[in-house]
This record gives C-alpha cells, sequence and structure tokens, in this order.
RNA sequence: GGAGAGGUGGCGGAGUGGUCGAUCGCGCCGGUCUCGAAAACCGGAGUGGGUUCACGCCCACCGUGGGUUCGAAUCCCACCCUCUCCGCCA
C-alpha cells in the first residue's frame, strides 16, 4: 500500500464519466458571461481563464460540427446503400459502398480531432475550483478570514495549562512509543480511561446528530473505488493525499467520500430531499506537505477518527442548510462547554471544491490558540456534476444536479484534545464534560494517575 | 481462490446484423369521464452534444474501450462492474 502513482491515477472516470456541460463548470454559463466567471475566479487570485476557455470551447465546435457533418453523410450513404441492396440494384450499392469506404478515414480523423478538443476542455474546466459565493469575504490566506460567531470563555487557569501529551492524567493512556514501534510517525496507541473518554465522544456526537438534528446515522465502506475519489475530487489533483492498496481501492480521507458519492449517478424525486447524513469512521490521510507541523501529540495522524455529516439538497436549499450544519456542528462544542470561534474562510483559503466554507476552531488552552475542529462546506452542484448526481423537480421536468454539502462533526481525536487540554487541573488530572457522565456510567474524571473516577 | 449468470430508458423486462433510441408492463405528465377521486379510455414524455431567430434538423449514447461490416444493442476481442453457487474466513 502506498501512495499513488500518477499513472495509476490517470485512467477514466470510471463508469461516471461527466460530459462536457457537466465538468463542474457549465460550458454554457462561461460562454454566455465570461467576465462573471473571470470576475469570480480573480477573488480566488486567478486570472482571465475565459479566455482560454472560449478559445478551446470554439474549435471544440468547428471540430464537432465537421466531424458530424461528415458522419451524418456516410449514414446516408449506408442507408442509401442498404436500400440499393435491397431492391437487388448491385451496381448502385457497389457505388455507394465505395463512397462510404472513402469517406471512412476522413472521418476518422476528424472524429478524433474533435474528442481531442472536447478531451482538452474537460481537462482544463476540471483543474478550474469552484467559484465563492458572493458572500465570501475576499482574501488571499488564512490571515483574511473573517470571524463570524464566538462562544464560550476560555478558562482562566491558576497554572500554566499543558499541551494534552503533557497532562499527568492523560500520559499513560497516550502512548506514542508503542504506535511508532507498530507504524511509525503520526500514529498513537490509546488506552484506558482517555480511550474510554474518546469512545464516549464519538458516541455523544452521533447520538446528538441523530436525536436533535435529525440526520440519518449512517455506517459506510473506508475502501472505495477510483470513482468515489473523482466525486468528490479527491481525484485527479490531490492523489498525493490519499493511501491506496495493492488492488486498487482508496483509503477514504473522510467519509464525504463515501456519504456524498452514495447519490453518484442517481436521479432522485426531489421529495427526498434533502437528505442529511451523520457517519463515524476511520480516515486516512497520508498528510503529504505538512511535515514538521503538528508533529507532537495527536492533532495531526494518518488515520483519526471523525463523525462526518453530508447533506444532498436543492441547490435552492443549499445555503440554509450550510447554517444548519454548522448549527449542528457547533452544538457538540457547546454541549461540551468548549469554547471556540466559527469563521468564514476568504476566496484564497477555500478548499477547491467549496462555495463557501465555515471552520470551527476549539480553544486550546496548552496552545493558547484556536485550532481548526470541523470545516462546514457548501459545494453547490460542483461535486454533483463530477458525480452525475441529480433530482427530478416536484411535478416533473427536466433532471437537475443537487447541491452537496459537508462537515465535521466532528473531529474525534481533536475533540478529545479539547476536552483534556480544556479540564486539566494543577495536580494534572482531567475533569471531564458533564454531557460525558451518561456515556462513562457515572464517571466525571481522569485522574493525575490515569483512571477514571 | 474455483465455477456459472448477467450488465438495455425513472423502475422491471423484451430484443442476436438493416427505419431500434429501441416492443411491452409499472410509474410519471396532460386530457376525456366524474361533484371530486378511483377505474377505464385517449394522448405525451429518455440523456448529452452540435446547429438554427425559431419550427426543426443533425450527431452520440443499450457497462467501458477496440475490431469485423456498406450497416452493430445484436457478431468478435479486451477490460470494468454486479449477482449466484462452492471454498476460505471475522
Amino acid at each position: 500500500m502506498n501512495c499513488a502513482s500518477p499513472a495509476r491515477v490517470d485512467r477514466a472516470y470510471g463508469g461516471i464519466d461527466p460530459q462536457i456541460g457537466s465538468a463542474m463548470h457549465d460550458i454554457r454559463t462561461i460562454r454566455e458571461n465570461p467576465a462573471a466567471f473571470d470576475a469570480s475566479l480573480a477573488r480566488r487570485g486567478l486570472q482571465g481563464l475565459s479566455a482560454q476557455v472560449l478559445v478551446l470551447d470554439e474549435d471544440r465546435r468547428g471540430k464537432i460540427l465537421a466531424a458530424e457533418t461528415a458522419t451524418a453523410e456516410q449514414n446516408r450513404a449506408s442507408k442509401e446503400a442498404g436500400a440499393a441492396k435491397g431492391r437487388g440494384d448491385e451496381i448502385e450499392f457497389e457505388r455507394l459502398r465505395a463512397e462510404v469506404a472513402v469517406k471512412k478515414a476522413a472521418i476518422q480523423r476528424l472524429t478524433e480531432e474533435a474528442a481531442a478538443q472536447d478531451q482538452a476542455l474537460r481537462d482544463l474546466l476540471m483543474g478550474i475550483p469552484n467559484l465563492p459565493l458572493d458572500a465570501v469575504p475576499d482574501g488571499k490566506d488564512e490571515t483574511q478570514n473573517v470571524e463570524i460567531h464566538r462562544w464560550g470563555t476560555p478558562r482562566d487557569f491558576d497554572f500554566t495549562p499543558k499541551e494534552h501529551f503533557d497532562i499527568a492524567g492523560v500520559i499513560p493512556g497516550m502512548d506514542f512509543a508503542t504506535a511508532a514501534k507498530l507504524s511509525g510517525s503520526r500514529f498513537v496507541v490509546l488506552k484506558g480511561a482517555v480511550t474510554r473518554v474518546h469512545r464516549a465522544l464519538a458516541q455523544l456526537m452521533l447520538d446528538t446528530h441523530v436525536e436533535d438534528h435529525a440526520l440519518t446515522e449512517t455506517w459506510t465502506p473506508v475502501l472505495v473505488k477510483d470513482e468515489a475519489m473523482y466525486g468528490t475530487n479527491q481525484l485527479p489533483k490531490f492523489a498525493e493525499d490519499s493511501y491506496q492498496t495493492t488492488n486498487g481501492w482508496w483509503l477514504i480521507p473522510t467519509a464525504e467520500v463515501t456519504l456524498t458519492n452514495s447519490v453518484a449517478g442517481e436521479i432522485l424525486d426531489e421529495v427526498l430531499l434533502p437528505i442529511r447524513m451523520a457517519g463515524h469512521s476511520q480516515c486516512f490521510r497520508s498528510e503529504a506537505g505538512s511535515s514538521g507541523k503538528d508533529t507532537t501529540g495527536m492533532l495531526r495522524q494518518h488515520q483519526f477518527e471523525k463523525v462526518e455529516m453530508v447533506t444532498i439538497c436543492t441547490p435552492q436549499t443549499a445555503l440554509a442548510e450550510h447554517d444548519r450544519m454548522t448549527k449542528c456542528a457547533e452544538a457538540i462544542l457547546e454541549k461540551l462547554g468548549l469554547p471556540y470561534r466559527t469563521i468564514v474562510l476568504c476566496t484564497g483559503d477555500m478548499g477547491f471544491g467549496a462555495q463557501k466554507t465555515h471552520d470551527l476552531e476549539v480553544w486550546l488552552p496548552g496552545q493558547q490558540k484556536y485550532r481548526e475542529i470541523s470545516s462546514v462546506s457548501t459545494c453547490g452542484s460542483f461535486q454533483a456534476r463530477r458525480m452525475n448526481a441529480r433530482f427530478r423537480p416536484n411535478g416533473g421536468g427536466k433532471p437537475d444536479y443537487v447541491a452537496t454539502l459537508n462537515g465535521s462533526g466532528l473531529a474525534v481525536g481533536r475533540c478529545l484534545i479539547a476536552v483534556l487540554e480544556n479540564g486539566q487541573e494543577a495536580d494534572g488530572s482531567v475533569t471531564l464534560p458533564a454531557a460525558l457522565h451518561p456515556y462513562l456510567h457515572g464517571k466525571t474524571k481522569i485522574t493525575a494517575e490515569g483512571t477514571l473516577s
């Protein structure tokens, strides 16, 4: 098992081959208003792509016209040949047959040219990120994100709070040495009380989403085919971030992949929407490119647990669903009494597929910083176009692309860190949030010796 | 791992070389009938692309990619996927 080689990833898009009109960006929209397209991308720091797109598109259409005209002529000749044969006119049949044979080579060349132009345009469009919504603030990097909400007050410690891996009561339950022996760096072995709290957190999250937020609990594979990774745009651009098995499966970096792709290729009746799911899974990330970052502790691991939320809805309701999903994630932190802030990412800091993203950052006293614990994005129809996921409007009519949203609710490991750091006491014990007590059968703290009590 | 079956329109399911983009059933939309509905009857409707002011016309699509042929859903080759049985196994 290793990171994919580029050759491996270069294959076709599985069974769900997007057409030009649905290659993440609608070519007609660009044709109709190239200035608006450029203006949106300029906010992401990309310059004047529409000219390049339109030149390619025009060339492509010219080639298609030539190829299709020639094909139509051949089809007509073939049909006439059949008719001639039918009425026993051998001379006419032979003449038409020869005519078709002559055209064949030219048609093949024209068709190949048209297909090449079509592919070139698709490749170009595939590499262009989603367009930010108007409500997204402009900015070039994370320093220009905008805080929109803040909850809770960081606790006033009368001692210097430690990072999670230095807390006395945590040390026996968080074994990096053994993990290194088994698997290398960026892994952890959890033991005893810490494991129990970790498990309790995941249960609390799932129960809250199911009971309070009406999300449908969903359990999925963590090994997926290429096409699922294309659907949620881990492929083809970000192959080096994920792991692949020897027989070609990918280990999901997030359950967003499976939950979102569950509707790939479908035409859903509008009455079924919105579909709101929550799933708890292992996640696997190579963390290529983050070497040196967060190397100590379990903040950034190759394998971690996350409860993921995914919503499939109509484009018209996507923004309202985005706010709803953000609240679902915030509710977990509030139940746990963990101070956090919500920020809206600026245009320069958003992920490739997002139209708008809210990040939740939880207060980590050991670092004296707010750190990301959830990222909630609406992708509009961007992923739906790749997956060919559509809905049929109420009352009939042409199918339209659904909107897809995803968000962490929450990263379990990071949430564990937050609980441990925020609840730590001067003596090395950890006071646990009341919301967890039922899941711990009444236990309320981790002692300085590392046991539940 | 071994053996077999199969991939066709929203769904089910026909179709083995020539008006097949595709019979039929269900479901869907419109209409007749009805106070209204059901039933019955009549009619309509695939997806994507190109072209046109428009009506329309053209091209592609029966898992994917090649091949044979004047002509392929139908024949040949390769690949992918699904299912069934056997074996192994949590």
